[in-house]
DNA sequence: GCCAACGTTGGC
DNA sequence: GCCAACGTTGGC
């Protein structure tokens, strides 16, 4: 079991959104090296749900991976955001999983806080000016950020 | 709203 | 293949 982290934008889908809902489709990721990130991702491998883009950046909970990648439909959809007019059906380059909710953490781990742990240094998140939005999270990381719940 | 940093596009 | 211009991400 593998385990990741995958930022979202709350207003868009947050981690009280997903528990609302229990499952989701996680799509719209349009960067291929996000994208080989998703395609590796196995049933129940564990993911951070990041909050980006918003008042409070940081970790707010754990997802796990609930259907591996397939094609993302929305990129075949005109209405959809995340539209690819260079995708088709027989030729859709992005990929979408299924999530399923696991846990809320009670407060958000703050993006400030995360930089000070040292253990977390090697994470893309919290280098300068990477913008990467699903990466990969060592075993020693995720249980790093366990105990900082 | 600003802006640094990155990824993509397209002319050559 | 190079690289300038442009668009996007995402923290602040």
């Amino acid at each position: 079991m593998a385990y990741w982290l995958m930022k979202s934008e709350p207003d868009e889908l947050s981690i009280k959104d997903l528990a609302k809902l229990g499952e989701a489709r996680w799509d719209g990721v349009r960067n291929y090296q996000a994208r080989n990130f998703i395609r590796a991702m196995a049933v129940d491998d564990a993911f951070f749900f990041y909050h980006s883009s918003c008042p409070e950046p940081g970790i707010a909970g754990i997802a796990r991976i609930t259907a591996a990648a397939y094609p993302d439909p929305t990129a075949l959809d005109p209405q959809s955001h995340y539209f690819d007019a260079k995708a088709s059906t027989e030729k859709n380059p992005w990929s979408a999983v299924d999530v399923a909710h696991v846990e809320t953490f009670s407060k958000v781990l703050g993006l400030g806080y995360l930089k000070q742990q040292s253990v977390l240094a090697e994470l893309p998140l919290v280098q300068k000016g990477s913008r990467l939005s699903v990466m990969p999270v060592t075993a020693e990381q995720w249980a790093a950020v366990l105990a900082l719940r």
